[in-house]
RNA sequence: GCUGACGUGGCUCAAUGGUAGAGCAAGUGAUUUGUAAUCACUAGGUUGGAGGUUCGAUUCCUCUCGUCAGCUCCA
């Protein structure tokens, strides 16, 4: 997201004002409304804006008219954005008097130069103020120059958020609207936001009978056929580049005793948020798995290792369950039973890079298969926070950048945002509502192999500790599909398609012809449906259109007569006729795929 | 976990205190069809669950479960 206090980016500022605006409608919503609301941070986001402020009673969607009115009527009035600075005492004493108790904090904050990640006023001789109409607002700005300029805007939605975003405090009301320069550009935003609703994987997900979630286990997908043959040829995809890069596959219990959680430190940080297995004196003594790393600890350390048999590389589609807060569940992004392309890399120090290197191989031929455009987060050490060697540490980080750099990846860095056991990097794609998605992550860990003791025999016969790397490319299989369903918008190609096509006959005098080419086809490996039901053909080929079927052969007299298929394509319409047998190699090569 | 909204046949949605409806899907029958919906009939709901208010609750209240939008969290 660019910098929102950028003068040069109109629209920001176009946003920002709107909020304003819509904290101004708010106060008029009740009476004495500029000391019952109290104002906390409203700034623009991308496409976006928001304001928190603390409300006497909710506000609905229901009150949208309501406020809009007021902003519409602030709007034509056209009253100028005006800034003053403001004396700190003076300001404590105007906001003081309004109640206004976020702002009064958020001044103590400018004066004591902490803040300075809000968009609130700091100035050296006092704070910031902005005046609209009969608004005042504590504010570092900018501002447009008149309220007329933020006519095109639109309240979207409305949720809680904590005040500072800390949970321990107050939570506030947060009010979300959209703002743009031109009723064009608002209308092919609000246009993109409903186009973007309909590829939205819950409901693809239903529609094509991919998957569907039950009250009995929230959380946990139940993969339909149609849905359970993606996750397995993704999955099988997926395995077998792994094995022919230099992976072994190995399969690990769902269970462990609590003593291997206290080894790994997930029981002192994570206890809550793992699902426990009582003993029979009803004592939680194991608890099922919310990661696989501490198992493959167990294997790495089950024998010497020699620097000869470095780098270690385990690949597990082990289970995993989490018991994720109920408020975080959504479909199959955030689920409570995932499954992960989850993989462990014993390396010595000095080949940290070159598996990196080999990891993002494996990373662009995935992602490049299917097109999906990435973002990368580099995450570096906290000074405050980590642990181990700082050379080791500061060698690392180096590395890293260094291979982010050789392989062209563009990434952006988030200092002191690493874990304390490791620096990271975080592949983020864009769902079909613009939120990011975090996929790929690859870790560096110093303290696993610390705190399991791993060593290995290094070629001077000394005892080493290894690092390991954990990585996943895919992630959870369950995000990773849900982003695919969006991304391709269930159109998927035809080597991923449930089902790759449909044999549709024109009437019942053609069922012989079309059960022969379906039979046919599915002798190839094809996953072919026949429709031999007794619809017109019209009604068969939207049926095989809303399922996104990539391939529809229509069967008659002519096709019969001719041994060939008419062809209609998923993407290109009506194809024509074909040679029974071109159409089945076509098939075979367009469904045969590898990573 | 927090704030708010929502929950009506498989799906999409009506019904605002007075006998729960429609379209699609399903079943049956008719139709035998040439590139996005053939026609008719039939069946399907103790309105997420529990409690309460009321002569009467899908509708109002409380609790609970789930879903959604965010927030916090995400090993």
């Amino acid at each position: 997201m660019p910098e929102p206090n950028q003068p040069e980016d109109y629209l920001q500022r176009l946003r920002h004002s709107t909020a304003h605006i819509m904290a101004y409608a708010v106060q008029q919503l009740f009476p004495d409304g500029e000391r019952t609301v109290k104002l906390a941070i409203g700034p623009p986001i991308e496409n976006e804006f928001y304001y928190d402020m603390e409300v006497p009673r909710p506000i609905t969607p229901e009150d949208f008219p309501e406020i809009e009115k007021h902003m519409k009527a602030m709007i034509r009035s056209n009253a100028p954005f005006e800034q003053e600075t403001w004396a700190y005492d003076d300001a404590r004493q105007w906001f003081g008097e309004r109640d206004q108790k976020f702002k009064l904090e958020l001044i103590d904050g400018i004066s004591d130069r902490e803040v300075s990640a809000t968009d609130e006023g700091v100035d050296e001789e006092g704070v910031s103020i902005y005046h609209n109409g009969d608004f005042t607002d504590l504010c570092k700005g900018p501002h447009v120059e008149k309220t007329s300029e933020c006519r095109y805007f639109k309240l979207l939605r409305v949720s809680g958020a904590y005040w500072r975003g800390d949970s321990n405090r107050e939570q506030l009301q947060r009010i979300y609207g959209t703002a743009w320069e031109t009723k064009a550009d608002l209308q092919a935003y609000l246009t993109q936001r409903e186009e973007a609703a309909k590829r939205d994987h819950r409901k693809l997900g239903r529609e094509l009978e991919l998957f569907q979630m039950h009250p009995e286990s929230p959380g946990s997908a139940f993969w339909l056929p149609k849905g359970a043959l993606i996750y397995n040829i993704l999955s099988e995809k997926v395995r077998k580049l792994y094995l022919t890069e230099g992976y072994q596959e190995v399969r690990t219990p769902l269970i462990y005793d609590s003593s291997l959680w206290e080894t790994s430190g997930h029981w002192e940080h994570f206890k809550d948020d793992m699902f426990l297995v009582e003993n029979e004196e009803g004592e939680a003594t194991s608890a099922l798995k919310p990661m696989n790393c501490p198992a493959h600890m167990l294997i790495y350390k089950s024998v010497r290792h020699s620097y000869r048999d470095l780098p270690y590389r385990i690949y597990d589609q082990g289970v995993l369950h989490r018991n994720e807060a109920t408020g975080t569940l959504t479909g199959l992004s955030r689920v409570r039973q995932l499954c992960q392309d989850d993989g462990h890399i014993f390396v010595e120090e000095k080949d940290i890079a070159n598996e990196y290197e080999r990891i993002l191989g494996l990373f662009q031929r995935i992602y490049g298969t299917f097109d999906l455009p990435f973002r990368c987060d580099f995450s570096t050490r906290n000074p405050e926070k980590f642990m181990g060697d700082i050379e080791v540490w500061n060698r690392a980080e180096t590395l890293l950048e260094d291979v982010l750099k050789n392989n062209q990846i563009e990434y952006s860095l988030d200092p002191g945002e690493a874990a304390f056991y490791g620096p990271k990097l975080d592949f983020q794609v864009r769902d079909s509502l613009n939120r990011d998605v975090q996929c790929a992550t690859v870790q560096l860990d110093f303290q696993l192999p610390e705190r399991f003791d791993l060593t290995y025999v290094a070629s001077d016969g000394s005892e080493k500790r290894p690092v390991v790397i954990h990585r996943a490319i895919c992630g959870s299989f369950e995000r990773f599909i849900a982003m695919l369903i969006e991304h391709y918008a269930g159109a998927f190609p035809t080597w991923l398609s449930p089902v790759q096509c449909v044999v549709m006959t024109i009437s019942q005098r053609f069922v012989d012809y079309g059960t022969e080419v379906e039979q046919l086809l599915a002798q190839k490996g094809c996953r072919v449906v026949l429709d031999n039901s007794d619809g017109k053909i019209g009604a068969k080929i939207r049926q095989a259109r809303l399922q996104r079927v990539p391939y529809m052969l229509i069967i008659g007299g002519r096709e019969q007569e001719s041994r060939t298929v008419s062809v209609r394509s998923r993407e290109e319409g009506n194809i024509g006729a074909m040679a029974l047998d071109t159409f089945v190699d076509k098939m075979v090569q367009e469904a045969d795929l590898d990573f």
